[in-house]
DNA sequence: GATGAATGAGACTTCATTCAT
DNA sequence: AATGAATGAAGTCTCATTCAT
């Protein structure tokens, strides 16, 4: 048998390629930064991922699966939504730091585009769910409509990303913190307000 | 007279260049192509701006002066509230519509990134300050304190701007549409449940 | 037995990489190919040729070594010369289909084309033999010297390979029948000039 | 005004590729290695020509230019057909040793074989008219017919080809030589057997 | 001996920028 | 100041060959 194809490598290819896509967008990432990160051979590269867009989009893929790996494990579980909802925050803002420097590659072409749209849906969709049936939709936003609600709540999910986006690698880690304290923040006045637990 | 020239070629430069970046993003344009929308010669370019990052910039500079010039004639109009921020959503989202394609490319450099991030700011302040000055801030976001309001103001902002620049340019119209109506009908809800007008 | 499997994957290799130079030329034609069509690996064609350039050469011996086989064994049959030139004829546009593909690749290099040169005299010497031993050699030519005869008949040798070699194979069938057919009409009408059968 | 693109400048990119073409093939020729011949940047050679292929198509184009030229510049001349075959094979010859190199070239792909099959019907059907206007058919190939005049004629013409494209440069004035008093041979003593001039 | 992953040189092409005209 | 040809660095990907297993 000749060396078998390493899928410890492969993961190491794809590490250099999350840091690297992430540091310098799509575009500006090369092959030979990703081959010289992962310490092998440019060549090599191209025996695990047929192209440079092939990559992206296995980096990409690599992400959301283990983010609904993730959901469906607190979903699982039981307890009040307070806890289920702060293991998410911490969960998707551990996961969004790795994502991060990913983000900014998702704007550039129409069917990455697509792919982040549909990823954001899906979030949303989860969360609002985890609110409803714990009957507690206006913790959210107040007493609005249904559709409101949604729109509102899409508008926060996509403000997180939004703002994530545009922060620095350096600054992140207090960025999340603040998006997380605002969240809580306004979860615990409207629990207030509205006497809900 | 010279000077007159010069200024309108440079700025039929900065059109050139607003339409590329906006179809291709600043990677894909080149600066053969905004050459020749300007029906001038590649090298004349570089008679004007320093370098294509320089020419980027000047291109935001140019929208957010419009912006900034537009905010201030809403503001010296007089007219209640609702008529204000519906003339600030009309005149904004228009912008938004042909700055749209440069949004994107506004996430890849540090130095963009904080421009945005600074724009952003302003823009939420201005908002924030014209409900108010209005004594409508609940309209905003219903009775949250100052800091979470303006937290989710700034989530609103930023989702729109997440949101509009993951959309096709193609279905760009219908999204913003709902956007600014999602926008209104929450403005509406809140003012049913507290009584504000 | 060993040895046995040897030659006969050896002999695999071959096959395969003639109908791959064939097809695509020899630059074209990829190692991989070769040994996928093969259904060996990349890296075992390497234990039965030194390289690339050596596999082509086998090829060619391969054939050629077939070709040189059928030339006796057409010799050693008796009947007149009319049967063995259209045996010879048969025998050889036959094999000349199979090379058909390998024609370009014998261009290319140097020692190649001092290759190919050595095959062309080698046939036109046969065939001179064959028409002259027969007290025939007018029907190739006419009555012109020997000299003139031996030029004609390789203009002609190197005409039918020039032919077939820039015919598309889609078209090689019928060119070879065009070929063919004008070959013998030339003969049948100087048999009726010079009265020979 | 800026520097004006330089007919001067083309053609020597043209006969640097012409040379490096016929040297090493299409596949083998870089175009670092002819630009390097010319004198000039890789990149400029793009600023002359789309592509390699593009390249290639203008180099035979040129070539071909003149070789019609020069076809029609004889017919014009008045004389017996003697010297006016002579020119022809002087001046067709001539330019042969310049084709030599490329004619390897143009049995690769499909379009170029169509090419250059055209070429020789061309070439074919000049001759044949010369000979037939002067009523001096036979002494091309006896006394056949049209047909097995034609195809002799043709088998002939890819003949020179032929052994032309398998000649190595060194050897081709030897090799031209021989072609030529070759074929000279055969139209003296054709005339001799038919009493013709 | 067989395997096939690894290598790395190198090919074509693009393009921001420069600079002779 | 304007022009646009020239530059050359750099990028993605291919592939013959090597070599660890």
């Amino acid at each position: 048998m000749a060396r078998k194809l390493d899928e410890e490598k492969r993961s190491r290819i794809i590490d250099a390629a999350k840091d690297a896509f992430g540091t310098l967008g799509f575009q500006q990432t090369t092959i030979k930064r990703i081959a010289a990160a992962t310490g092998i051979a440019q060549g090599t590269v191209y025996t695990y991922f047929g192209s440079k867009e092939e990559l992206f989009t296995a980096v990409v893929a690599g992400i959301w699966q283990r983010f609904t790996d993730g959901l469906n494990e607190i979903n699982l579980r039981s307890g009040p939504l307070t806890r289920k909802f702060t293991e998410f925050l911490d969960f998707g803002f551990d996961l969004l730091v790795q994502i991060h420097p990913l983000l900014r590659g998702m704007y550039t072409e129409a069917n990455r585009k697509e792919l982040l749209r549909e990823k954001v849906e899906v979030i949303c969709r989860y969360i609002d769910e985890l609110f409803v049936s714990a009957d507690a939709g206006p913790l959210l936003f107040g007493e609005l409509g249904e559709d409101s609600r949604r729109f509102n709540l899409n508008m926060m999910v996509s403000g997180v990303l939004f703002r994530t986006s545009i922060t620095k690698p350096e600054d992140l880690n207090g960025e999340i913190e603040q998006l997380k304290s605002g969240i809580l923040k306004g979860l615990g006045e409207r629990a207030l307000f509205g006497g809900l637990s």
